[in-house]
DNA sequence: TTTTTTAACTAACAATTGTTAGTTTTATCC
DNA sequence: GGATAAAACTAACAATTGTTAGTTAAAAAA
């Protein structure tokens, strides 16, 4: 709390005119931004694409978050073990039925003729730990255009290194 | 330290007859992780396989080490941060000349004409963030067989999803 | 201007944490 | 069996951390 006072150019309690506790503040960055990946979520698969199209949006999402949101997308990813009591519970619940989703669109796309037969949870978990460390790669790569990023990124999680 | 203390069964105070510093036990258990990697590489990387056959053998390593010493490769993921001085130069040393071997054999297998060309960097780092995060899968899928894990991972990572 | 509200400050608390000093118990060796 | 070494224990320290109480300054409303 006196590292964020600081930043802020006030000292500690003084941070508690505008917060609760550092529980609350902390819950606040971290279930927001898990709320946004689940609109996301539910406006791509609520959508009429195919299953890869959808799988590309999801990654479009994941690589727009990373950059526009590096630093809740770094707690998100890193410290939401910390969160405490109904809020730990809640985020678990965000974010087991995310990828329920996620991998529900795998499986279509499996069903579908797209992919070949693949163990999808686990293709699920290679996709989502690539998407979830980004922002870390982000961060010591601004200069990249999220653009040409998105794209290498379909094509390396999706098309696969290997010449066809 | 009192919780490590109470694991071993023993009170915080006298784990110090053991170690020097709860830093010293901390460096020693990742630094000792970062050379058998490290080791893992040179031996891969020395070999005469061609750079497809290095890269399988390569996630193989990844695959039996998140299996073997699950807590370590936790500790390696992400506690490394909390290394201090010459131990943290030293193992951002040992994980940068990691990288860029392993950069090297993806950029040998674009330039043989195994892979399509691709940004090596980010086919690096997706292959990285996946292998780097097995540990926290395995452990929640413990009932997995390494082999058959290994070989689903190859396929994901490296042939891709779609069909041909 | 006076009053009220908002938001800063100082000081200090209680809990936690890595560690040390000094002591006692357990194991090893002649 | 007595001496020495190894490893446990108790007690306490100093630093850090989230937070509260009480007070003062700044902003908004009357």
């Amino acid at each position: 709390m006196r590292d964020i006072a600081q930043e802020v150019g006030m000292e500690a309690a003084s941070l508690y005119n505008h917060i609760k506790s550092k529980q609350e503040l902390f819950r606040e960055l971290l279930l927001n931004m898990a709320h946004l990946f689940t609109k996301g979520m539910e406006e791509i698969n609520d959508s009429s694409y195919t299953p890869i199209i959808k799988l590309e949006k999801l990654i479009s999402m994941h690589v727009k978050f990373a950059v526009e949101y590096t630093d809740s997308i770094s707690l998100i990813t890193n410290e939401w073990v910390h969160l405490e009591g109904q809020a730990y519970d809640e985020f678990l619940e965000l974010r087991d039925t995310y990828e329920k989703k996620f991998e529900n669109i795998i499986k279509n796309c499996v069903e579908q003729g797209y992919f070949s037969p693949v163990n999808t949870e686990i293709a699920l978990f290679s996709i989502l730990s690539t998407l979830r460390w980004l922002y870390s790669w982000y961060s010591r790569n601004k200069n990249m255009n999220p653009v040409e990023l998105e794209k290498e990124f379909i094509h390396c999680l999706l098309d696969g290194l290997k010449k066809k």
